[in-house]
DNA sequence: TAACTGTATTATAATTCTTAATACAGATAA
DNA sequence: TTATCTGTATTAAGAATTATAATACAGTTA
């Protein structure tokens, strides 16, 4: 599920920000549903409880997670008006990679491919609920 | 030109290997044109020449500009063939990115159509050749 | 009450980032 | 050739960030 690399540059509560987000963001973590806890967790990917609780915390900042004293962290039921300040974040750092993308080579044609491909799969996912 | 935020959390290198990356993918520095030496530009953004050189470094590895010594550093010609790791890596984020937007409420139709400005741009960029 | 949950604090260790001071080699113009 | 640019490399030290460890306290639940 969660797979660390502890060899990585990449600060080890980083790595959990962005796994567990793309987690919720492609559906594998449903609205609601109730995360390990900091300690379960911890002792899992043999990190320090100290370490969890800051990605959740960041998780809580941007929207993606709330949390419950004495009950546990879970997943924002409606997170679209929760956070535009990181929706606006999302769509700059998205622009940017578009560009790049065409820069490096990629064809137009395969831009909007792979963007009608994410709709359709969002599209989709919202079925499920 | 370039901005640097010395309080941010996140490195210097990183801030310039982006900002960098950007005017490039941008065309704001064209194929070919030289970049400042490390030492003026510094001297300008007042940090350490070694710390300009980590961040040129990467921007090399990654392809966006080439060095030649006693010469300077220059914005690579022709970059599409050159990284096909760093386009796996930019599409590998550009679609994790859509399904964030999508998920903090963008409208599809709002996507496809940053999109086809970008690629309206990406095309007008190539005719100022 | 016992055993879970989140949260907070303090201290220390480990890692990364940044600076500083040099030095050496290639390119270029006086 | 010499002076002055350029990139590159090394070593050392300091600063900042990240991660761990050891606790403690509060809320929830069976």
């Amino acid at each position: 599920m969660l797979d660390i690399d502890f060899r990585s540059r990449k600060p080890i509560y980083e790595q959990l920000v962005d796994q567990i987000k793309e987690m919720i963001v492609s559906g594998v973590l449903k609205g609601g549903e109730q995360l390990p806890s900091v300690r379960v967790l911890a002792q899992q990917l043999t990190v320090n409880p100290n370490t969890i609780q800051k990605a959740y915390r960041e998780l809580e900042r941007i929207g993606y997670i709330y949390s419950i004293q004495g009950k546990g962290n879970f997943v924002s039921e409606k997170i679209e008006a929760s956070n535009q300040e990181e929706l606006k974040m999302v769509k700059e750092n998205l622009q940017k990679l578009a560009q790049q993308a065409l820069f490096l080579g990629m064809q137009s044609d395969e831009l909007l491919q792979i963007m009608e491909e994410i709709i359709k799969d969002h599209q989709g996912g919202k079925r499920d609920d």
